[in-house]
DNA sequence: ACTAACGTCAAT
DNA sequence: ATTGACGTTAGT
């Protein structure tokens, strides 16, 4: 050991010295600048730490450079001064390998995976970095053979080695290259990262380390942007911590109320590793203990992957997070399925299948992820999707009307022409299960007023738009690393050893026909009704009209559920926030904004959405026709791949433009893009009149044959003159004119006497006009 | 030899 | 905590 220390004290002065040389042209010669001498614990006795490189593979390395990032503006090429010498930040790779020229340090030889087809023993041929010591190693060299290393998933390649392991140390987590840059810039996909999956690391001496630990590493802003916490420096350039300060930064990082298990947590920290081959089960079961144990959770370091908590962690959260989020357990429980993404596709996670293991050593079921941590989970797992989203969202712009995701899951050849079709097709919708529900949102929804009724009862007052949140909820640090998924299991596997007999169709056809609240209580009995609930099938639509506060963990659960229709009217999100989502959603059928803000809303401007059939956009503050002819412009991003430059908004059939400023000039651009507008919503535009409607009717006009429905309520500039107009339009079933103070009774029945010739319509209300039949 | 850019320090 | 800077490494 001393002569360990000796070498490595030798190692340290090498460095010193070199890296002084190496500063003698700098301005300031600065004392020790070079990394090795402020980590010399990272240079091992076998030589100098590999810089990574890019894997050239991932989405990132195949862009192009944006040339309009902070770091392509300091480029040569893009006429900047070249002196911070940053890769683009869409450009960050997410997954940086080991150079070619690594070799191990035991044999000299390189890596050598590619030479076997069975994972785990490729495992043991690759080269794998230690984050702690940087040592670069054959698994199969050491001669520690019973000794843990702790895989890290974040980066390829990279583990804390059975020796760094064994004794306890702990380094930070490596991180991707310019990582402190992307991760915290919009649009990198460091935010949103994949993660390859090695099966064959689940072998006996080797455990998966997700990017969980004791300490939050590289991603500080993740987990303050879930908790608002200030995280714990990570002590890269400070002497690396003895285990006992180890252990107190992370007691302070899980729970100030659980000062007084310190010693436990001590003790705990050695379980930690005598549990590591058990990590690979999961919670199957609500655990009963729950409460006994929950200051046990304080104990768990090393990530056990795939123990995800599911349920419950409301208590640790309390504690660990500032501003309690509305959002709940069961969005928390759902969140560990897969299942309902469209892009869920095998995984490859080694042992994330507890379901068909069996009940499990009683140790394991204490190893549960504090809620903190569980965020994290919930937020990798989400990564993930969103990755596969992005990957989806490439393959759309290659073939741009094709994007139908779908799935085991889907039924996708269903028309939905608006939310209430959606409605009355489907049993499940947020809203009328607000009670209990995981969001809380109930009190959002004061049961009087419903989106449609109250354009009605309250006309020319508007209502206040509820106000944007101070700063947007740190969607641009909810960052996210997925662990690998695997898809839910068909049977539910029982404490026997044996499954159910009933299969996960049934019960999905099952939890078909129960209440959202009840499905909530679904997800909290265990792991595979967790995620065979979170099925999207359950959830088409999702409902937080009204909701006051939209958190990254909602929107988390709204990606995981990929619904076909989204209601966030009254809501104060926020333009980022929507344009997170609505990137990730590309099924998305109906969107339902009213009454937010035309900040938020122009977050359509620039995201595609191709899909969308139902656009509500009544009452958004701020929106008059040029905001709407930004909204029907085509992308002005003709970028190679964003070649799509038609309307983002051309396949909407039902338009909701309510209690907007919009005039002519607004309707001219709807005519022109939007070929197929059957419904439009135009009550309470104080602008629109006769000569609106004449547009509208007009010869030539794709309106004037696709129009179905027009709303022209509390329309005080339209006049009888506009039921002639009207005459005209080949679909025409339903015109909605109450309420308009020029117009007449006597015209309505002389409308409905003149078309009975061809249609028959009648008056439903005071100048309602429907068709009849 | 050359370009790209990683990983770090230090100023802010 | 973030960001500008730059020595130095990786790849061609």
């Amino acid at each position: 050991m001393l002569f360990k220390r000796c070498i490595g004290l030798i190692d340290e002065l090498c460095w010193s010295l070199m890296s002084f040389a190496g500063d003698t042209n700098r301005p300031k010669p600065k004392m020790g600048t070079s990394a090795a001498v402020k980590l010399p614990s990272n240079r091992s006795a076998s030589g100098a730490r590999r810089r990574r490189t890019r894997c050239r593979k991932c989405e990132a390395c195949l862009r192009t450079e944006c040339g309009d990032c902070h770091f392509c503006k300091d480029m040569k090429k893009f006429g900047g001064p070249g002196r911070m010498k940053q890769s683009c930040i869409m450009r960050q790779c997410i997954a940086p390998v080991l150079p070619h020229t690594a070799v191990c340090v035991v044999c000299g030889e390189a890596g050598k995976e590619d030479s076997l087809e069975e994972e785990e023993d490729r495992f043991n041929i690759m080269l794998m970095e230690c984050s702690i010591c940087s040592e670069i190693v054959h698994p199969n060299c050491l001669k520690v053979k019973d000794a843990s290393g702790v895989v890290n998933d974040e980066l390829p390649n990279c583990w804390e080695c059975p020796k760094c392991n064994y004794a306890g140390k702990t380094g930070k987590q490596k991180r991707g290259p310019g990582f402190k840059y992307a991760s915290n810039l919009p649009g990198s996909l460091l935010r949103e990262q994949k993660v390859v999956k090695e099966e064959g690391e689940s072998t006996s001496t080797v455990k998966r380390k997700p990017e969980r630990d004791e300490t939050p590493r590289h991603r500080p802003e993740e987990w303050e942007a879930l908790h608002r916490q200030p995280p714990v420096l990570s002590p890269s350039t400070l002497p690396r911590p003895r285990p006992e300060d180890k252990l107190r930064k992370k007691r302070k990082l899980f729970d100030d109320d659980y000062e007084e298990d310190f010693d436990v947590r001590k003790k705990g920290k050695s379980d930690g590793h005598l549990f590591l081959n058990q990590i690979k089960t999961e919670e199957e079961e609500v655990d009963e203990e729950e409460k006994a144990s929950l200051y046990r959770r304080g104990l768990e370091r090393r990530g056990r992957l795939g123990d995800t908590e599911e349920e419950d962690g409301d208590d640790e959260d309390t504690k660990t997070s500032l501003p309690r989020p509305p959002l709940k357990a069961p969005v928390l429980d759902s969140d560990q399925s897969h299942c309902s993404s469209p892009w869920a596709g095998p995984s490859s996670e080694g042992g994330s299948e507890p379901q068909e293991k069996g009940p499990r050593p009683k140790a394991c079921r204490k190893r549960r992820l504090p809620n903190k941590e569980l965020s994290k989970e919930l937020s990798k797992a989400l990564n993930q999707e969103i990755q596969k989203t992005e990957d989806c969202l490439a393959n759309e712009n290659r073939q741009p009307l094709k994007v139908e995701p779908e799935s085991e899951n889907e039924e996708p050849k269903r028309s939905f022409r608006n939310g209430s079709d959606l409605g009355g097709e489907r049993p499940h919708h947020w809203t009328k299960e607000m009670n209990g529900t995981p969001w809380e949102l109930r009190h959002f929804y004061p049961s009087q007023i419903t989106p449609l009724g109250f354009n009605r009862s309250s006309p020319g007052t508007r209502p206040l738009p509820p106000r944007s949140p101070p700063k947007c909820v740190q969607m641009e640090r909810h960052v996210i690393r997925p662990p690998p998924i695997s898809p839910p299991p068909d049977r539910l596997p029982l404490v026997d050893g044996k499954t159910h007999a009933v299969q996960r169709e049934v019960w999905v056809k099952i939890f078909g026909h129960v209440t959202h609240k009840e499905l909530c209580v679904c997800m909290r009995v265990c792991k595979t009704w967790n995620r065979w609930c979170c099925d999207k099938r359950l959830w088409t639509i999702i409902d937080l009209n009204r909701c006051k506060s939209i958190t990254p963990l909602m929107l988390s659960g709204i990606i995981r559920r990929q619904p076909l229709s989204l209601d966030l009217s009254w809501t104060n999100i926020s333009k980022k926030q929507l344009s997170w989502l609505i990137n990730r959603l590309p099924g998305l059928r109906v969107l339902l904004l009213s009454g937010c803000s035309w900040v938020a809303v122009s977050a359509l401007c620039t995201s595609s959405c191709p899909l969308l059939r139902t656009l509500d956009v009544q009452w958004v503050e701020g929106l008059k026709d040029a905001q709407m002819r930004d909204l029907l412009s085509p992308p002005t991003d003709n970028r190679p791949g964003q070649l799509d430059n038609r309307c983002k908004l051309r396949n909407v059939v039902d338009l909701r433009l309510a209690g907007l400023d919009v005039t002519d000039a607004s309707l001219r651009l709807i005519i022109r893009h939007m070929p197929v507008l059957s419904q439009l919503d135009l009550s309470y535009c104080n602008h629109v009149n006769d000569q609106s409607v004449n547009l509208l009717t007009a010869a030539g006009t794709t309106t004037r044959d696709s129009l179905t429905e027009v709303n022209l309520s509390v329309c005080n500039r339209v006049t009888d003159h506009s039921l002639t107009f009207f005459k005209r339009c080949g679909s025409i079933c339903h015109i909605d004119l109450r309420y308009c103070k020029q117009v007449t009774k006597t015209a309505c029945e002389q409308f409905i006497a003149e078309m009975s010739v061809s249609v028959q319509f009648g008056l439903k209300e005071d100048k309602l006009l429907q068709k009849l039949g």
